[in-house]
DNA sequence: TATTGGATCGCC
DNA sequence: GCGATCCAATAG
């Protein structure tokens, strides 16, 4: 099991030891989960690509709570996207899931994406949210306290085994590679 | 108060 | 390549 003390360490530090993590919501009685394949950073104080960057708002709040939280957001007016809050409290940042290897829940999953590909399913940000039934309502809960949403630790990834890169779909503090995936994994999400 | 653009995705 | 469609940030 995570601890409270795991959440609230430095950024990227969380989020490199996320890769191989299992996220699991049980969402109007069912259970989906799958195996954190990919991850991004983000950090209210140097990074003008965070929605924390400007201090908290209404929308962000949950990203200045102490690590362990949940933040979820609605981008495009379309796609959720699932954050783990990392930090001690006072400190906008988190780590954005990116793909999903599946796990349990996969008939759920290919009803909720109305899709048949399994590469297709967790793929993304907005892809996995929907294939996990994750929306807006689950922001604000803990990972370590929720009856919806959970971490746990699945995996042993090796650093050798972890890549890292820019980050996807942002026009401000490009030049960061605060982007961790693991190396060689067909549910990585594809560059656009 | 109005406009703009975004941590995306799927279909054209 | 483009449209969908919500909402925070910025401009006026």
């Amino acid at each position: 099991m995570y601890t409270r003390a795991f959440f609230n360490q430095p950024t990227l530090k969380v989020a490199k030891a996320l890769l191989g993590a299992k996220l699991s919501t049980f969402v109007k009685g069912v259970e989906t989960s799958g195996i954190i394949v990919e991850v991004e950073a983000y950090h209210g104080g140097i990074d003008r690509a965070s929605h924390s960057y400007g201090g908290p708002t209404g929308r962000n709040q949950v990203m200045f709570m102490e690590g362990g939280y949940c933040y979820v957001y609605l981008i495009y007016g379309i796609h959720h996207c699932v954050n783990v809050v990392t930090e001690p409290s006072g400190v906008g940042a988190a780590v954005l899931i990116r793909a999903l290897e599946p796990l349990e829940g996969i008939e759920s999953m290919r009803r909720r994406r109305k899709s048949k590909d399994i590469v297709s399913l967790t793929s993304g940000p907005g892809k996995l949210c929907q294939a996990l039934g994750i929306d807006k309502r689950l922001s604000g809960e803990h990972f370590l306290a929720s009856n919806l949403i959970s971490l746990t630790p699945y995996c042993k990834v090796s650093a050798s085994n972890i890549g890292a890169s820019r980050r996807i779909g942002i026009s401000k503090s490009t030049e960061l590679e605060w982007r961790y995936f693991i190396e060689g994994n067909q549910f990585v999400s594809p560059l656009r």
